[in-house]
DNA sequence: CCGGTTACCTGTAGATCGGTAGGTTACGTA
DNA sequence: TACGTAACCTACCGATCTACAGGTAACCGG
């Protein structure tokens, strides 16, 4: 089968190319560290991915293929869920870090992976929505409809996200992802 | 006036790096681009920060004078200059997409800026508690106490400064922000 | 007016990087 | 068993980037 071999390398260069982009971001991870992980030359990995740019593109691609399966976009997710996705990503800092880390590259002019962010999320904040008002209905407690509530959801789970990975002991992501929900929620329980 | 003619021309080279990193990121400026952005060669430029890590720190230092003299860290802030300072920043996408590219990466393995944001968030946290403090007392009306709710203010500014990068007519960033704190405050105001 | 410092420049070393060209080996298939 | 192709490798090119070495011209204080 030499077809399984294939799809093997590729997905050992896949996640190879996650660690080093996790490491140095996508412009500072260069092919030849990413072959090297994974015992092959430079020239070798390039068999696979032609370009640099296609590399990124397959890890954009799987991450979508995981999220859309796994799956942040698949309907009937609750917001109890989202909570599990905040303590799943608390034990995978890798992931994390590099998505982070592409994410503040993305902003730059003409980055390959910015279209991909616009994109994904636009799409995001419209599952937010979904969700919240799966949850709340048209209008939270706290008065938000839920596609303005959307944005500052999707806002909280990012900006938690770098304060814990430039500090993990410093914040608690999702203890207080938790109190931003509970805050969304309008807080039934009061002191 | 030697003295004054250095300074302008090191206020100059500053500026050219907020732009270049702001576009590039810092690992993708390089010190040619920024020399010849004020009329420099690469080499006069390093004549002036001698490294480019030397130059990055200033432009961080630059930052955080204008943060706690402007000032950020100033006391007696509170939240509605809190929302004039986001108000600021939606008209100046530049200085916002600097200082969120260079975020982005300063969570990968030892990068240079790592440490600055490290601290300046653990600072930003004491602040925006601090603020709260101010404003609500010791209980918000949520329930939350100044110091669980001072990273989620701190994590909605990053994150919605990042959807709005990326799309700024997909995001109202001033409005969210505003949304934001009305949760926080409790929304006295309801349907 | 002179000596030193400031403010640059040219030249270049040394490394790294993405990508091309072209070869070789091994394997699966007919 | 012969052939095609997949899976690599070596060699190399051109560009780019940081940094160092060393020179020069202007300027400023004494």
């Amino acid at each position: 089968m030499v077809r399984a071999r294939s799809e093997e390398r590729r997905a050992d260069i896949l996640r190879a190319a996650l660690e080093v982009i996790a490491e140095r971001g996508y412009r500072g991870a260069s092919l030849g560290s990413v072959a090297e992980r994974v015992g092959l030359t430079q020239q070798g990995l390039l068999h696979y991915f032609p370009t640099k740019e296609a590399l990124l593109v397959a890890v954009l691609e799987e991450r979508d293929r995981w999220d859309t399966s796994g799956g942040r976009d698949r309907e009937g997710w609750r917001l109890d869920l989202l909570e599990s996705l905040v303590e799943y990503n608390a034990m995978r800092p890798g992931i994390v870090q590099t998505f982070s880390a592409l994410l503040g590259e993305s902003v730059t002019d003409g980055h390959p992976a910015r279209e991909f962010f616009t994109e994904r999320y636009a799409q995001v904040r419209v599952n937010m929505a979904d969700i919240l008002r799966l949850e709340f209905g048209e209008r939270l407690p706290g008065g938000l409809t839920p596609e303005r509530a959307a944005p500052l959801l999707t806002a909280v789970m990012d900006g938690l996200q770098y304060q814990w990975l430039l500090d993990p002991s410093a914040v608690d992501m999702p203890g207080a992802f938790r109190d931003f929900l509970r805050l969304l929620g309008g807080s039934e329980e009061r002191g």
